[in-house]
DNA sequence: CTGAAAGCGCTAACAA
DNA sequence: TTGTTAGCGCTTTCAG
């Protein structure tokens, strides 16, 4: 069955590392080796063995490698949901970085929900992947332990924690909705308004900027919060609520730069200036930031620093590097560009 | 391998199907009957066995399983940037899709890039995925090869093609820009532009447009071209461009929804009205389409209807080696809202 | 219904 | 530098 370059159709005879061996007059495992450890195979042997992998167009199968050396050379990522621009533009950042390290990914989603991780995870760990990133740090229980005793080197990104699976990297949601109630004040707004996705994470940003914002001598923030993902539909539902709620000034704090740039939109329908008749606040700082009218001030967090972090801290737990840090604060910045007032 | 608190390690050694045989008093080969075909396995025995897994945390190797078996339940998945909503909706589809049928998808990106697809696409075969999926048809030959003599399943999507790899679905973009072009003639605009990401199906779409407006007795258009990808920040530089080119009046047609959303907030900007000074055809109708202002013309594709095609299409063929049909031609629909006129 | 046995295609000692 | 020899953990006949 000699098989030729070209694309012959039907049921090729499946060519294996033997059958190379056998052109090339050696034994499989030294194509192996020519495969893996070219340097300790003779070039006359490499080049023997070269022609005949071009002649077949052979292609290992890292499934059996990677069950005979325990390495499948590939992580897996789980994320809430890829079409989401925040975790997709880190996922990609992440990517990147670990397939230059010769690794590929198997991304899921997980949809914001702990019980279909729990089974997202127990799926990949099946497939031995040389380890794992989640999104966030909470976990069902039976999560961690099955991460725990495969024993992979796991980071968990977007969040802090003191108790990580294995090393997390992300910053704090609290001291971020901490840092605005903050950035709100002093920019001399008296009241407040959030509008917030059923997010988590979200959430525990409104409820700290709330609480530091009461803390602050100021009135309890009017709420719209959502169950779902954010959309830029829904920022503009959300100032109407707040319009009808009785909003008047003030400053809103949106869970999202896309929901910040709905309500810029709604206000622009409504011939409402902004920051004119009130502030607006994003978070993510997305690269349409910038584009807006007028330009959004939003928390900043440095997306692919995160992703390379995340990359850098898993494969260096790959190849057996102890942490050095467990916890890794990227950290966050607010960036105040025209959609809030400055202080007085 | 250094263990910190939480659940005790117990066995340290890898515990596999012969360990959960042991404790269940049974050979290991019953216990892979109990796990895939359990209705040939007796209920006393099924029991014995679950509890020796429940007890233990075991998780199959689905390495072994797939070399054994040479069928990874598992599904590879090419697109060009899955920062991009136009791929990742679509993609998101699928992915949820095949995984209802037991399949894991393994997603890389290819960056628009037809080598590093190839490279891609050979180290993916080397996982020996099930079948694969490719956005769009133009490939390398090399590429394509590697595919056909891998003999397994392949759909490409978001284009049609005479001759696919095995199958495709997707839609015309050649159709789409003479469609729009007949629109843009019938709405009554006498001259148009086209502002286009340096995409190569969407310089198809732009060169079908301008061919075809050309043809119905226009000048031809004028053109702002980019060689990345796509934003909100190029919307508002293109729309700016055309207007330093002279344009006035007219109708824009642009290579996505969010070129045509940045043109539209520059129109704003600048204090121009839409469709009263120019008219805006983005393409896409991303979810956001609805909620700019004013809601944006544009051209539809039923992305979770071409990502569900493409998995069921995958998967039948996984299934059978059947290909009813070998092209699946989704179509598009203009969608007229509010950013161009309507006819005289 | 269950056991025994033969691999799947490859890596990794250990010899030679 | 290369060959020999064991497996990796599982699926799948084929018997019983």
């Amino acid at each position: 069955m000699a098989r030729k370059t070209g694309d012959t159709p039907g049921k090729a005879r499946s060519v294996t590392m033997s059958t190379i061996a056998q052109m090339a007059g050696v034994t499989q495992a030294t194509v192996s080796r020519a495969l893996n450890h070219p340097e300790v195979v003779s070039p006359d042997t490499l080049e023997r063995i070269r022609q005949a992998i071009e002649a077949t167009g052979y292609v290992p199968n890292q499934l059996a490698g990677a069950l005979a050396s325990s390495k499948s050379r590939m992580v897996a990522a789980v994320v809430p949901s890829i079409t989401n621009m925040v975790y997709s533009a880190l996922i990609h950042h992440f990517i990147e970085l670990v397939r230059d390290a010769g690794y590929q990914t198997i991304l899921v989603e997980s949809g914001f929900s702990a019980e279909e991780e729990e089974a997202l995870v127990s799926s990949l760990i099946s497939r031995r992947p040389d380890g794992i990133l989640l999104t966030g740090v909470h976990h069902s229980n039976r999560c961690r332990s099955q991460l725990l005793s495969a024993g992979l080197p796991v980071v968990e990104i977007w969040d802090l924690t003191e108790s990580p699976i294995d090393i997390c990297v992300g910053f704090s949601h609290h001291d971020a909705g901490v840092a605005v109630a903050q950035f709100a004040h002093d920019s001399g707004y008296p009241t407040a308004a959030v509008v917030s996705a059923g997010d988590e994470r979200a959430l525990r940003r409104k409820t700290a900027f709330c609480k530091r914002f009461g803390a602050l001598g100021h009135p309890a923030p009017l709420e719209v919060l959502f169950d779902g993902p954010a959309s830029l539909e829904r920022g503009r539902i959300a100032l109407s609520k707040l319009l009808d709620l009785g909003l008047s000034g003030g400053v809103i704090f949106c869970s999202s730069d896309l929901l910040a740039h709905g309500l810029l939109i709604e206000a622009q329908a409504r011939g409402l200036s902004v920051p004119g008749d009130f502030g607006v606040i994003g978070f993510g700082d997305q690269d349409y930031a910038t584009a807006t009218i007028p330009p959004l001030t939003t928390v900043r967090v440095d997306r692919s620093d995160l992703g390379n972090r995340a990359a850098d801290a898993l494969l260096s737990r790959i190849r057996n590097n102890s942490p050095e840090n467990r916890s890794i604060d990227v950290g966050f910045e607010i960036v105040a560009r025209d959609t809030t007032q400055t202080a007085d």
